[in-house]
DNA sequence: GTCCGTTCCTAAATCGTTTCATCGGAGGTC
DNA sequence: GACCTCCGATGAAACGATTTAGGAACGGAC
């Protein structure tokens, strides 16, 4: 039996240890973790057991410093609390455990610094790869990072450069579909409620729904433009707030919204201040994540095939890690309008 | 200027690359990285300058095998995709953000395996402490870690033993506070909505339940469990389905809820059959996460402070990495019930 | 009995960083 | 001018794992 104790010693076991408890080299412990088939059973065994009684974890840092490479692949996320974000993870954390290999998820939670800080971690912890939606996709951060050898694949943006991957929706057919939509259910004057235009996707869908805007022909000054502060339902509520301030006649009939939380923030304004929707205001989102179906009024949305963005990028990640042919690929999905009575009527 | 290219080379620079374009030696180069002060400032700026023209970046995986600890902290989340938990996240964020730790975010999703896998990756990563809401707190491989000297603390679950630190919101109480109020609200035919009750807080939950309304001299048999298969919308759905199956004179005209997920799916397919909240079935929900009060009525639901649960638990495991005279601490926080209109009325 | 080929194991070098004992030189004191 | 002190910089020795070249033991064939 071991001779050492077996657990709550003040320093964990090393390969040495166990060596020395199992009799054996540490070459042979060695090969018992990674090359178990070239250790006869009977060492194997004894090794084995060694490692047990000694609780023997290995350790990583060392690990990786020898071979060079980590086991393991990041995500950092715009912001953790939107549950857009949560869904593209899972995607990715599906692909990243067939791998076998583990993810780390960070959250930026918007702010440059934050994500800064993140990458730079990242980076000197070696992972294999990050994907990121960035708060600005030109970051030459971003850059850096690539040069440096850390493979990047940017999640839910694109860049016109092609110096890595890309997996995104297009924003801009987004924003069309949604105020086309309201154009086709007459509304003459509309709100696109966007969150601060330094977000990529907030200026696209604003640029596709000026573009329908244009297309039906309609005056420019009836797509009254409301920029609020983050994309979160409280900002939508502050929207709300402003929106009613605005005198009758320039008052917008429907709403666009640069993403579901603010929707949903602006639909619960809307109907605690004791108006209705779409009677008094149609609403339109952007994500369709899971609660706009379940919310005051169901949500019109736009939906993102938001578990296969992250599962796409995961993949051309692991092939860009794993595959020395590897060509950068920019990959574009497209969205889909999800009509419900928050534009529609009353009945749900 | 450098001789060595700037950046892109296949091997990234080390200590001793700087160390050789600087023309300094190996431990001047870690002095400027770690003891700046003791470094004169001619040296020192010659040091960074290499550094900078190299594109040096710090191996992590050797500086922490070096110094036998990392710079990180991870929480296990049961459910990222729980609101409730992206905000108890937020909350051990920004203690960490505080004390410089970088947190890693892993996602159990409510499964044992991927908990484990999770657990064994960041005891090789040897991470300095470990935040987790397990899918089971009994589990066997969290007492190891704390026997193999990673300090752990529980979020959001206790446990009777106290060889590690728990921050938890009492669950029985909330589970009485939501039953009280129902009561209280003239409802004498309830069904609790849980999750399996392999989760602690589903069945600490129902036991709140139970007491209120045994208190209250009320026969246990209308005191109905509906368990679904797990705590999401979805689930929520599918328990109002069986709750419309049931024969009128039986079936209830309350639902308290385990979480508010399994509310709105519950309230979502109420309305869309179409009956009304809190007319035909009064709802109450648990955690109060942002949706709830945005919903197509608004939900009672029982509050936890899950911001506070985070910050409080992540103070808790650096005072155990930190402190060598640790104490170790059970918290308790109270929950507090958030009456709005899925019990109370046609108002909003 | 020698030679050869397996099979299984050993010993030493290595990854990139930090740390610690040491050393050279500048400047001050007697 | 000898001696001491400090400051700043040095170089070797770790940390714990993997890898590779090589060696001992053993059996079988000639």
């Amino acid at each position: 039996m071991a001779i050492t104790p077996a657990a709550g010693s003040s320093r964990s076991a090393s390969v040495k240890d166990v060596a020395a408890t199992a009799g054996v080299s540490l070459g042979t412990v060695s090969n018992v973790l990674n090359r178990p088939d070239r250790v006869s059973r009977t060492t194997r065994e004894r090794v084995e057991r060694a490692m047990a009684d000694l609780g023997f974890v290995r350790n990583e840092s060392a690990r990786s410093l020898r071979t060079g490479s980590t086991h393991s692949l990041a995500y950092v996320m715009l912001d953790a609390g939107n549950p857009f974000f949560t869904d593209v993870a899972r995607g990715i954390e599906l692909a990243a455990e067939t791998a076998g290999l583990s993810l780390f998820l960070c959250n930026s939670d918007g702010r440059s610094a934050r994500e800064g800080a993140h990458l730079a971690h990242l980076q000197q912890q070696r992972v294999q790869g990050i994907l990121i939606t960035p708060v600005d996709p030109d970051d030459p951060q971003i850059d850096q990072l690539i040069e440096r050898g850390t493979p990047v694949v940017i999640v839910d943006r694109t860049r016109a450069g092609s110096s890595f991957c890309s997996v995104a929706v297009d924003d801009v057919l987004g924003g069309r579909l949604a105020v086309e939509h309201l154009i086709d259910v007459g509304h003459r004057r509309v709100a696109y409620v966007g969150g601060p235009a330094s977000i990529g996707q907030v200026r696209d869908r604003g640029e596709g729904a000026r573009q329908a805007w244009a297309e039906a022909g309609l005056p420019p000054e009836d797509l009254v433009t409301l920029s609020c502060e983050a994309p979160t339902v409280a900002s939508g509520r502050a929207a709300g707030e402003r929106l009613v301030g605005l005198p009758a006649r320039r008052r917008p009939t429907a709403a666009f919204c640069a993403n579901d939380l603010i929707a949903l923030g602006l639909l619960q304004q809307t109907i605690s201040s004791g108006r209705t929707v779409p009677g008094d205001l149609a609403i339109v989102g952007y994500d369709d994540i899971e609660f706009a179906a379940a919310a005051a009024v169901p949500l019109t949305s736009v939906r993102q095939p938001r578990h296969d963005l992250g599962r796409r990028a995961a993949e051309l990640l692991l092939d860009e890690v794993g595959n020395p042919a590897h060509q950068h690929e920019q990959v574009l999905f497209t969205p889909e309008l999800v009509a419900r009575s928050s534009t529609r009527g009353r009945s749900s």
